[in-house]
DNA sequence: ATGCATTTTACTGTTAACAATAAAAGCCAG
DNA sequence: CTGGCTTTTATTGTTAACAGTAAAATGCAT
């Protein structure tokens, strides 16, 4: 596998595990020398990273872990919404009642995950039924936008805290569900709309918390046996 | 600016123009002579490009202009009809009837484009029409994202050729703006669908045409003085 | 001539070293 | 001490050369 490939792939972990906070400066010396290869490599992870919208890169300044304003995590929140109430419309257009198994699955096993008290799993899970609602329209360009959205909002969520209740959410999701189902287009919408609008519009600015971890402290969970840390 | 964007730029822009047909193969030795730079900065450019979907990567095997196939096709334009009839009901929700002069005066240009018979005008207002209306929704990532579809579909119009007739996208435009207008959110959403879908259904499978012109040649108006083109 | 194994070649993958730039440190007059 | 200037330093930007791999060319037995 590309060394580049994984070098994104461990970052994009630590940023949406807020193990690297934003703002942080990704120097690519410290990098390369933490996955034991060059600058290069780096700077090619860098720039799909930047692609992905998760990190900044300022010419002749280097690379710094994405840094939202407030107005932009608002603009990346609404974007969800519209993506969702579209892929629920068209899902009730095109009669996909069918494929809404799926979502059930993954909507019991998050409920499944909150009565054991698995707090990790069951967040993890109210994520997948987001992706999994979005993967249902077969359009891969909307499933692979919705994903980098995703991930953004993963990033938004340690600089605007707001603490979420995922009992609550297991509910809307199963209203929507049903409202999908029900071939309720007007009001799935506004359900989608009002879901995140509780995450979005609870966000109010956290003072930003200064990086506690050190880089590579930040990246060792995930580097692998292969890539020596000299 | 930055000689790896420079590259972006000019293969882009050489994709776009069809000068660059699907399937070529862009390697990064000759491009780099081409330009005057390293194979590194190339291939910095070649993943921008990837992650913009106008080229495809192959491990150990190179870069090529992307060559989707006609499923790949249809969800492109799937996914603009989306976002584009998304924008609409936006517009329409939040009242935007004041930001629609500039949609008008983009229309009005291409009017008068045809008019004078300024066929490659007219064509290029046309696809301004589209991304002047999603920028009213004020929202960058969509914008973004819709500007990425745009690219996307302009390279498919090389492969899956069908003749578009201007004039009738003209009384589209304005038949979609009057809906705007009028609040008639069903009705806009099934003439956008309408419109784009001219396009996308009209697809036949073009024979696929071989490169007529080397990469030198492609590439030579859009490279400025300062790259030396050895 | 044809199918298969081997060699060659041409390309991508990666690196260490050099160049250019912007920020930080030092310097000095006022 | 302070404001502006120069020097230093650390970082990014770029390159040429080396390593690894897959495809093409070659050779050979059938």
């Amino acid at each position: 596998m590309n060394k580049a490939s994984q070098i994104v792939s461990a970052l994009t972990k630590a940023i949406l595990a807020h193990r690297l906070v934003p703002g942080t400066k990704l120097g690519e010396r410290e990098i390369s020398s933490i996955f034991g290869s060059s600058r290069v490599i780096v700077r090619q992870a860098l720039i799909e990273l930047a692609d992905g919208g998760l990190v900044n890169l300022q010419r002749h300044r280097g690379a710094f872990v994405a840094n939202p304003s407030l107005g932009e995590a608002l603009e990346i929140y609404d974007a969800l919404t519209i993506v969702e109430q579209a892929v629920a419309e068209i899902l009730i257009e095109r009669g996909a009642g069918a494929r809404m198994a799926e979502l059930h699955r993954v909507n019991a096993q998050q409920r499944q995950a909150i009565e054991d008290e698995n707090h990790q799993l069951a967040h993890s899970l109210g994520r997948k039924f987001h992706s999994t609602l979005v993967r249902l329209a077969r359009n891969r360009q909307i499933e692979d936008f919705h994903s980098k959205l995703t991930r953004q909002a993963a990033l938004l969520s340690s600089l605007y805290n707001s603490e979420h209740d995922s009992c609550a959410f297991v509910c809307d999701h199963e209203q929507i569900m049903d409202l999908i189902e029900r071939g309720e287009v007007a009001a799935v919408k506004r359900a989608i709309e009002t879901h995140n609008n509780i995450v979005a519009r609870s966000f109010h600015y956290d003072e930003r918390r200064e990086q506690v971890l050190t880089l590579a402290e930040a990246l060792q969970p995930y580097i692998t046996a292969d890539q020596k840390s000299a």
